[in-house]
DNA sequence: CCGAAAATTGTCGTATAAGAAAATCTCGAA
DNA sequence: TTCGAGATTTTCTTATACGACAATTTTCGG
């Protein structure tokens, strides 16, 4: 029975739950295979017609990959932002650079943006030629432009790189890269502070200190 | 051992539900009295010898005036051990398609990611060809991995950018890409969801969906 | 326009959560 | 120790989520 509708629930739990299933691009029938919740219950689910039990909401947030707290939770806060748009020209951005990385920021003329978009080139063929492992808040998102690159983690083994491969990483869990072939490497990051830290401002400047 | 006796959280849902209710001293009845729920299925919750459903989920953490995500979510030391990583290796990742462009999500299976990456080969020649200009919530940095490639915004003048070109801009602003040479454009693309979407505006759900 | 895949809706049997009331437990006071 | 009143747990019955299957409907690409 369709409910006249009394608000488009976009975030009711339902809304919630196809947002992250769409997000991976999965069918109704794969989520079931990852979670072992039956179609037509995610169906149902999806649509706000049953109100799962606590058992199945772990099982389906397992299978989204998403944190439990997070598909249940209905966020708030709207901020706005004056900025639009800006373009960095190849070899434009400004060059800054740290014992083991060159380092172009992208995109610095905007201001009001949350993530921080750089281009590195990795110098280092050791974790211990540079600056170690560091570790720092945030995610970070890393495409290899020009690889083989080493990335060395405090909880994973030492996984190669090659170019255009990519990797997403939890900034917390302490982390380095370095080139695995002849010359320099040269990877695309995306840097994102996490919700609380304010404005990324001096992202870079926070970078940069760190690993001096 | 001398415990301190400061919330030492079991991670089982009754326990973190019993240890709110006696932390404001309330008795089973006022709780259901606040909450609405049955003095006996609280108490079956609280002993976990049911899975609640969603409703009662909710009806409980607004009674007991907690967070929802924080009634449901294990503690802290959990979500910081899911130190996560992943890769996706070039050519690995899962493939779609709108009318106007190839679309590759990276790195889609790590759990609970801000941002998404993705890979898109931009075909549409003219903005009038595929999906037209596209506003949603939300922000996305481009990186051009291989060009030229036409932004077209509603408010700018269209802008083309070479390889190795990168661009921010406010998804909000309506927008489209178009591949400015004689073949396919390929762009890196890393889109940034509002903190928190009143509206469903998921990118990777819009430019899949033909048309909003 | 067509066909295929995906998604929704409906039914039924089963499993189980919710609610009401009775049974049991707690614990302070006489 | 006993008593008793509130707090909690344990029956019961009822309500409803779940899974399986089938029938449409919707979506989307060709």
């Amino acid at each position: 029975m369709t409910e006249p509708g009394p608000t488009q629930e976009s975030n009711s739990l339902g809304a919630r739950a196809r947002h992250y299933r769409k997000r991976l691009g999965m069918t109704l029938s794969a989520v079931s295979a990852a979670t072992g919740i039956s179609i037509s219950a995610l169906s149902k689910i999806e649509n706000d017609q049953v109100s799962p039990t606590f058992a199945n909401l772990m099982r389906l947030a397992e299978g989204l990959g998403v944190p439990l707290g997070e598909l249940v939770t209905l966020d708030e806060e709207d901020r706005s932002k004056a900025a639009r748009m800006t373009v960095t020209r190849a070899g434009e951005a400004r060059f800054r650079s740290t014992p083991s990385y060159d380092i172009w920021p992208l995109c610095g003329n905007i201001q009001h943006k949350r993530m921080t978009p750089l281009v590195e080139r990795v110098r280092s063929r050791a974790p211990a030629d540079g600056d170690g492992l560091l570790s720092h808040s945030g995610e970070e998102f890393v495409y290899v432009l020009r690889g083989p690159v080493d990335v060395h983690t405090e909880h994973y083994e030492p996984v190669r790189l090659e170019t255009g491969d990519s990797l997403y990483l939890d900034s917390r869990m302490a982390h380095t890269y370095t080139t695995a072939g002849d010359g320099d490497a040269e990877i695309l990051m995306i840097w994102l502070s996490p919700p609380g830290s304010g404005e990324p401002a001096d992202a870079v400047e926070a970078l940069l200190s760190r690993r001096s």
